[in-house]
DNA sequence: TGAGTATGTTCAG
DNA sequence: TGAACCTACTCAT
């Protein structure tokens, strides 16, 4: 499930897997029937990712997608497995399927377009170049929390709800720190943890931000696939630190996890 | 079988 | 601010 480490690392896993060679694109469930016809037997150049939305060139069609909650792709090698009546789009060439489904959005984009989405978005902390002076502009004039800052994709790009509580955590701060309070190194530290974390999350998809010497014997023992973490979904649970009780709220909408003593 | 939940976004009121 | 939307999975009935 999608953030901005997942999108880097779909862009990554699909360029390799269909860039260079014509494709066959079809929409099993109908709902994108008219735009893959338009990629159908086209060579996709390559992929792109910023913040959550992925794209994927085709010459002059870019298929944008936006996974929002549910959506996923799944990448197998040819042969391994039917689309199913949800599948909204399916590319395929010799040697891999990628099926699409459940995304918030999949539709066919100009480049204009598509600048125009990104031009929207705040810098992406996984990009090498992001500029972290403009994310710093935007908080510091805020008077919203830290927490809803973060979230905030016209503020920074790519950070969701699980990042968002993990590298509050991490660097000891109060969610409900208002922006024009944040100092400048204790933002610095939560950029530059988000910039590793993320590319970290890129490399397999999945979100890491515990240090191993944290995880109980029963975590270790679980192995590479299963994902922890320090607040997210632990309410309630002994905080890996100060083994204070995890604490739950909302902001805008969405719940936040935090320890109340780490976090004073 | 149905309710509840989920790493998200948009739109109506 | 709340509902709607896209889907799959878990758990209670």
């Amino acid at each position: 499930m999608p953030e901005g480490h997942t999108i880097r690392h779909l862009a990554t896993v699909h360029e390799k897997a269909f860039s260079g060679k014509k494709v066959v694109a079809y929409s099993p469930q109908g709902r994108f029937a008219v735009g893959s016809r338009h990629i159908d037997g086209q060579v996709m150049t390559h992929a792109s990712a910023h913040g959550k939305h992925l794209f994927l060139h085709f010459g002059k069609p870019i298929v944008h997608v936006h996974l929002g909650l549910y959506g996923w792709f799944t990448l197998k090698k040819v042969g391994e497995g039917l689309p199913s009546h949800t599948t909204r789009l399916r590319l395929q060439n010799d040697e891999y399927t990628s099926d699409l489904i459940g995304p918030t959005k999949c539709e066919l984009v100009t480049q204009e377009q598509m600048n125009l989405i990104i031009s929207k978005l705040g810098p992406d902390p996984i990009h090498e170049d992001a500029d972290a002076e403009l994310v710093w502009n935007n908080v510091v004039k805020s008077k919203k929390s830290i927490a809803s800052l973060l979230m905030n994709q016209s503020v920074v790009a790519g950070i969701g709800n699980v990042y968002r509580a993990e590298l509050l955590f991490r660097s000891q701060l109060n969610p409900t720190t208002p922006g024009f309070m944040m100092n400048r190194d204790k933002f610095d530290e939560i950029w530059q943890d988000a910039r590793a974390l993320l590319r970290i999350g890129a490399v397999d998809g999945r979100i890491k931000t515990v240090n191993p010497q944290y995880l109980t014997n029963e975590e270790k023992a679980v192995g590479g696939h299963a994902q922890f973490s320090y607040v997210y979904k632990r309410t309630g649970f002994p905080c890996r630190i100060c083994f204070t009780e995890i604490e739950q709220s909302s902001v805008d909408g969405r719940k936040l996890y935090w320890c109340p003593k780490c976090q004073m």
